[in-house]
Order: C-alpha cells, then sequence, then structure tokens
DNA sequence: AAACATTATCGTAATATTGCAATATTAAAA
DNA sequence: TTTTAATATTGCAATATTACGATAATGTTT
C-alpha cells in the first residue's frame, strides 16, 4: 500500500525510525556534510553547493528540521542551518548502546 | 519524479544514504531489536512477533540484508537472521566522526 | 513604497515504498 | 516420493517521496 503501519509500533520505533529515515537521502547527508566543514550556515550558500533545485533543497532542509537533525535561525535576509549537536548525541548513544548489546549477547550467532 | 538523484552524490553519500535509509522503517527498528534480545534469530519467530505478514516481514528481511545490517545462514529448515557487527561498528564510528566535528567546529553556531 | 534578494509553499509528474494475497521455492519429514 | 513447513518472490493497489517550475511570503535596500 505504500502506508507505514505506524500504529502497530511503539512510539520510540517510530521517533527512532523516523531519525534515520531523515538521513536516509544523499542530498541531505551532503547537506550535513557541508554544514560540517563550512563556515557559514546560510541556506543560499547550501543551494549552491548542491545539484538540486532551490525548492527541492528547502524541502530537504525541512525534513531535516522536522528530525531534529538541523535547526535554523534568521540571519538578516537570510536563514542560517546548523546542526543540532543534541540529536547526534542522542544517535550516537543509540548506536553505541546497540553494538555493547550485540557484543554482551550472542546477537551474531551466524 | 520520486527518482533520487543518485548521479549527482559520491559514492560514499550514497552507500551512507543508503544505510541509515534501510533502518528508517519501524518495522525494520523492531526487527533489530527483536535480534538484540533474542536468544535465536529464526526468521518464523520474527513472523510471530510483528504484526506484518511473511510477506512484508521477507521484503524488510531483505532490505536489511541488502544494507549489511543483517547476515542469514541456512539452520535446517529455517533461516537465522543475525545482526552484522562490522555494520554496527562502521556505523558508530560515522556518527562519532561527525559529533567530534561539530565539538572540534562551530557547526551550531545557530 | 518599489524593487530586489532570499527562502517557503503549492501544484504536479514521475518514481519508490509499503503491504498483502497468492504462488513459488527450498528443504525436511513422513 | 508425497506431504508438510519455512521462506522468498510475484503482482498488484495504495500511499509516500523526490524533484522542479511557478509563485507566495518575508525581509532588505534603495
Amino acid at each position: 500500500m505504500g502506508i507505514t503501519k505506524s500504529a502497530s509500533f511503539s512510539n520510540e520505533q517510530n521517533e527512532t525510525a523516523l531519525l534515520f529515515k531523515a538521513l536516509g537521502h544523499p542530498a541531505r547527508i551532503a547537506i550535513i556534510e557541508y554544514l560540517l566543514q563550512a563556515k557559514s550556515c546560510i541556506c543560499g550558500d547550501i543551494v549552491d553547493q548542491l545539484p538540486l533545485a532551490q525548492a527541492t533543497i528547502s524541502q530537504h532542509l525541512k525534513e531535516l528540521k522536522n528530525a531534529g537533525i538541523i535547526k535554523g535561525s534568521i540571519e538578516g535576509n537570510s536563514i542560517c542551518y546548523c546542526l543540532d549537536l543534541t540529536t547526534f548525541d542522542k544517535l550516537s548513544e543509540l548506536i553505541t548502546d546497540i553494538t555493547d548489546q550485540i557484543r554482551t549477547t550472542n546477537s551474531t550467532c551466524c
């Protein structure tokens, strides 16, 4: 059907999935890499860097923002988008928990 | 269009995105959580646990396998699916690199 | 205020994803 | 070898995502 049965899963499972989903597009990875490396964080600079139309990038930024991966603040005429460390720390913890669990159990029995 | 312009991005960006994308569905998160906690790792057990049809779960397992998140081995009549530690370690490193970079630069200037 | 610059939203077309019933495949068991 | 059990694949319908041109909204500058 194309519709995810979100109601069948826990809030936490759904939220985790949404976070990963937001990271699951090369353009959004490219945006993150740009923000990591850039001195400024003006939206227009991102549009200049990526091979996509302005409208498309605006949508990707919206998705990253909804997922809590970036935050934006008005900077005069334009908007400054930056990474949200809190979310990445949460993500880091999540992955570390998993690798720890894998190591302490026999989750890799195959 | 619905078509991702993969050709416009680097291989690494595309691969990273594919990995996250595979994690971006609650059913697949639920499968991972089950495998973390389960003693055995038989496919049929996963089907029993999740509120989805067998065909649907088979598809999700295929996606996880394609992304290198799980690996399967034949166990008599059935198939044993397990987490692939290597991939999670890679993922862990990826996230840690990002948080390190955020901390050492001013990527969160907003 | 008018013109301009920047970003967001809308509308739409194309493709992708999700989910499941039905069926196929594979291997064990009888 | 027939039957049974377990998993994969196919075909399809419904919804979601991606992308972009056009346009709206917002704030700046003149």
